[in-house]
DNA sequence: GTGGTCTAGACCACA
DNA sequence: GTGGTCTAGACCACC
């Protein structure tokens, strides 16, 4: 797992960190029951403060993308086999979905153009389907 | 045009008013030229200050999509149809999507539903070539 | 003498007129007594209020370009030849040529090209010298 | 770095500021990563609101001249020398510079002198070419 | 009437 | 510690 943030975004750091993680799952690259890294690891990697790996590490286990064990560290938990979608997830999600295409539909972007770039987007992840026939 | 704002929500109030027009615009609710809202009369209908409106107009002039005059106050600037897309925006925006499908994934959706759900907001959106046949 | 000002500018609309003015008469389009349109025929070309017109031509009375006859309407004053340049003048006009030049800098052009583009916008206007061997 | 501002300028400060910090990129006082003061201890020294400062390192931010870290505050961003001129930005800029010369020819300053005053004032900057030589 | 500027003070997010 | 957000109220510039 190869990660890489910005400090000089104007996104958080520890958002990214999250980003970065969320994005390493879709893509396969880690899967259920894997580690992640320490926290105090992934600090020292970045150069930046403990403190900010361990919010990442908390919005992630309140997202129910990771669950935090007490010797074993940090480990992937949800595998999208076990059931539906999150119950909750998809408002919020649509909103930010509905408010990004607008802004591309502002921008001159052409429809089929940006149905183009999600599917481009979408096909450098592992849909639940093909996770489980690996 | 009839924008509802959250409060309570996490998200900036500016940024929710920002967020609000961009996607009127998107539906073609508000087309070029039209006029926004005084700052003052926005910020008393939401029963907010003033200076909060101010700083969304402000973030709207800054992305080139309304243009504030002096008299007249503010109105819708960008028409999509009058020239290729914005060069440098698509860039931050990718970034967004790739984030914004990657939890899609890792919470479950399905990559078809994923798809369709795009589909379906940009088709509640005007495109720029369905504006030019209007 | 063919004036064209841009409503939607977030340069004042009484600033562009002076500013317009001031570069016809650089280019020698106007000459010391010639007459300036009446403001009200002016604020009907431009479709403007007479009182911005008004302001325009105060603004260039009080800096010493124009001067105002109750009959004959606003005519150009000074003439370059008359003497040495205003006194009190070069100090505002020196802070904001440093600033104008500063910016330059700093988004890159180079020195060579910036001398290059005054010196081009200067052969469109004509020195003192040249106006009084017309 | 030795900023000073005037209270009693129609310039607005924010612009002020904004002016003076680039005017010290351009002669090279601060160069690239160097930081700024914090906005509410520079507002501190001005005996000014932060908010005022705050608007000046926002322009800057915009005009793409800073960025601002979080927990760094604000540092210089742009390095003249590490591309070309950013595309966009000569228009505005030679709009001003017109106006800027067609005030001194009509105030009667002779066109070899506003050459004179232009070379004097960028031999105080550090052309992109020189900054790599130092 | 409109927007723009500045001040003042509060609270929060980030690191 | 830093910047960001929001509120509140004043005054001014422009048209």
């Amino acid at each position: 797992m190869n990660l890489t943030i910005d400090l000089d975004s104007d996104v958080p750091i520890y958002q990214q960190i999250r980003d970065r993680i969320v994005e390493a799952i879709a893509r396969g690259e880690i899967a259920e029951g894997d580690p992640l890294p320490s926290t105090r690891r992934l600090a020292a990697d970045f150069a930046i403060n403990f403190h900010t790996v361990n919010k990442a590490y908390d919005l992630l286990k309140q997202e129910g993308v990771i669950r935090v064990n007490r010797k074993s560290g940090a480990v992937i938990r949800r595998d999208p086999r076990t059931g539906p979608p999150d119950p909750g997830f998809a408002e919020g999600w649509e909103d930010r979905l509905r408010v990004l295409l607008a802004e591309a539909t502002v921008h001159g972007l052409d429809q089929d153009e940006v149905v183009r770039r999600c599917t481009a987007t979408l096909s450098g992840f592992r849909s639940p389907a093909e996770r489980v026939s690996r």
